[in-house]
RNA sequence: CGGGGCGUGGCUCAGUUUGGCUAGAGCGCUUGGUUUGGGACCAAGAGGCCGGAGGUUCAAAUCCUCUCGCCCCGACCA
């Protein structure tokens, strides 16, 4: 049982989002700004992104992957190039209409994705089949203007990655879009120790001006799916809006193939939902800030000895690489100490006090189970990244978990519209591929079709019409 | 965008129904002292003009109008 240490907080199972509000901005990770949808990723916040992005920034470049940067503005003229691509997005395009105090020409949509100026930029770089691919990647930030918003979940302005390449044939492009998929998936599963399913979105679902489109949904506690990442073969669809041919070698002009992709500081709000607690946040240790607080435990005489000790032996931690701090202050008393990075979600506690020194030892403390246990001061360099994957795997497996024992199939649509309705999760079922059963499934539960899976449905009929199967979907309702 | 809820020191809230003197509490904050192995205690302090604008009134946190923001349920949405 899980002792209850912070009573401020509502509990996670009472009430799912004021827990989460609270969790966002008790540990500090950001907080809301006075223009509406807009929020500020504080330093604790930022820092989990920067782990984000070191960890994907990596294997993109080891993929042969670039980054760049493409401006914020991009003239309406090209946003109306692809026509599924301005339908998609135009309504909720911010727009700048003036500069130094003039009407523009031409109005400026404030990005929000960058497709239509990529595609422009490289109709002029590809030549030959020789300048193919194009594999780039921008860091940069984002804005939609979305009619409701949600701390890290959904906000008008955001952080992301998106790559966009450019390829010489189809194949090339299709092998890019699911490489990516399954570097998203590396990235969540073993950074973020969330599990995620991967699989294709409905045709309703797609992104506007793609063929098709891959997507990583993962689980959320209260049994809604969160997309966790995108990524789209978009065939010649832009090429030809955006005139990006080349000359192959067997000397004819060939419009490219292109992708995109993108994940945001949604996962974060992703990771917050999956592991944290009643008593706050619950950071894999892979994307935690900090990994280990060490807190000097003292009283009068023996204080100045014990905080030299602590800064010692977290020197040592910091040597062998790992993130470490010491809260020294003596303002608070180590219990309030203990249930504030409790809070904050920070893996390990090591507690250091007069009996350790006397033992020459420390109380290593995990924040995913408060199980403690005492370790010599020569073995804490060993066994600290030790306890720090065993965290990492635990939180993994229990979402996992958490997952499969909420992942039901079923081909009865009465049996379905209950589940929907009472446990929610995610529900596989046989689908026609028709729009037409797609609506009334969301008109008659709010779920929608999450991604399809590759899974044949031979013999079985459609949910909730008479027609074949098509696939096996995911439903469930979402983020 | 539709329906519902809520905006009062940093935080959580009372006060609003039935307008009335200097707007309250707990926590937090500052200073001093005692403490410190699961959010310590005592004492003395600082801090709000009641989300914003307009109106009614002798008098507005309280009534009316408009407006901004946050949360929930929908609609919408990579």
């Amino acid at each position: 049982m899980v002792e209850e240490y912070v009573t401020a907080i509502p509990k996670k199972s009472e009430d799912f989002s004021e827990w989460y509000v609270q969790i966002v901005r008790r540990a500090e990770l950001a907080d809301y700004t006075p223009v509406k949808g807009c929020m500020v990723y504080r330093p604790y916040g930022y820092a989990i992104w920067e782990l984000i992005q070191g960890a994907l920034d990596r294997r993109l470049k080891a993929t042969g992957h670039q980054n760049a940067y493409f401006p914020l503005f991009i003239p309406e003229s090209f946003l109306a190039k692809e026509a599924e691509h301005v339908k998609g997005f135009a309504p909720e395009v911010a727009w700048v209409t003036q500069g130094g105090g003039e009407e523009l020409e031409e109005r400026l949509a404030i990005r929000p994705t960058s497709e239509a100026i990529i595609m422009h930029m490289y109709a002029k770089w590809v030549h030959s089949y020789r300048d193919l691919p194009i594999l780039i990647n921008l860091w940069n930030n984002v804005v939609r203007w979305e009619k409701v918003t949600r701390l890290f979940l959904r906000t008008t302005e955001f952080l992301w990655q998106e790559g966009h390449t450019a390829h010489r044939t189809s194949e090339d492009a299709m092998e890019e879009t699911l490489r990516i998929a399954e570097i998203y998936r590396d990235l969540v599963e073993n950074e973020l120790a969330i599990p995620v399913i991967i699989g294709q979105k409905s045709e309703q679902e797609k992104f506007a001006g793609a063929q098709a489109t891959f997507a990583l949904e993962a689980l959320m506690p209260d049994g809604k799916a969160l997309q966790a990442g995108t990524t789209h073969f978009f065939g010649q669809n832009f090429a030809k809006a955006f005139e990006i041919k080349y000359l192959d070698s067997d000397g004819e002009q060939k419009y490219a193939w292109t992708t995109s992709w993108g994940v945001s500081t949604r996962l974060i709000g992703g990771l917050i939902m999956v592991h944290g607690d009643d008593a706050g946040l619950v950071l894999p240790p892979r994307v935690a800030p900090i990994q280990v607080v060490v807190v000097p435990i003292f009283y009068g005489n023996e204080q100045e000895e014990v905080i030299r000790k602590a800064h010692e032996l977290a020197q040592t931690l910091v040597n062998a690489g790992l993130r470490v701090k010491v809260d020294d202050r003596d303002e608070y008393t180590p219990g309030w100490k203990f249930s504030e990075w409790e809070l904050r979600g920070v893996p390990l506690r090591l507690e250091l006090g007069p009996r350790d020194l006397a033992a020459s030892s420390a109380i290593l403390v995990r924040r995913d189970n408060r199980k403690k246990e005492k370790v010599g001061w020569d073995a804490l360099v060993s066994r600290i990244p030790v306890a720090l994957e065993e965290i990492q795997s635990s939180l993994y497996q229990r979402a996992k978990e958490f997952r499969t024992a909420n992942t039901r199939r079923t081909t009865n649509y009465a049996q379905f519209q209950k589940v929907m309705e009472e446990q929610r999760g995610f529900l596989l079922a046989p689908w026609c591929g028709e729009s037409a059963c797609e609506d009334r499934i969301k008109a008659d539960t709010t779920a929608t079709v999450r991604c399809l899976t590759t899974d044949t449905a031979e013999g079985a009929t459609c949910l909730c019409c008479d027609r074949p199967a098509a696939h096996w979907a995911y439903f469930a309702k979402s983020y």
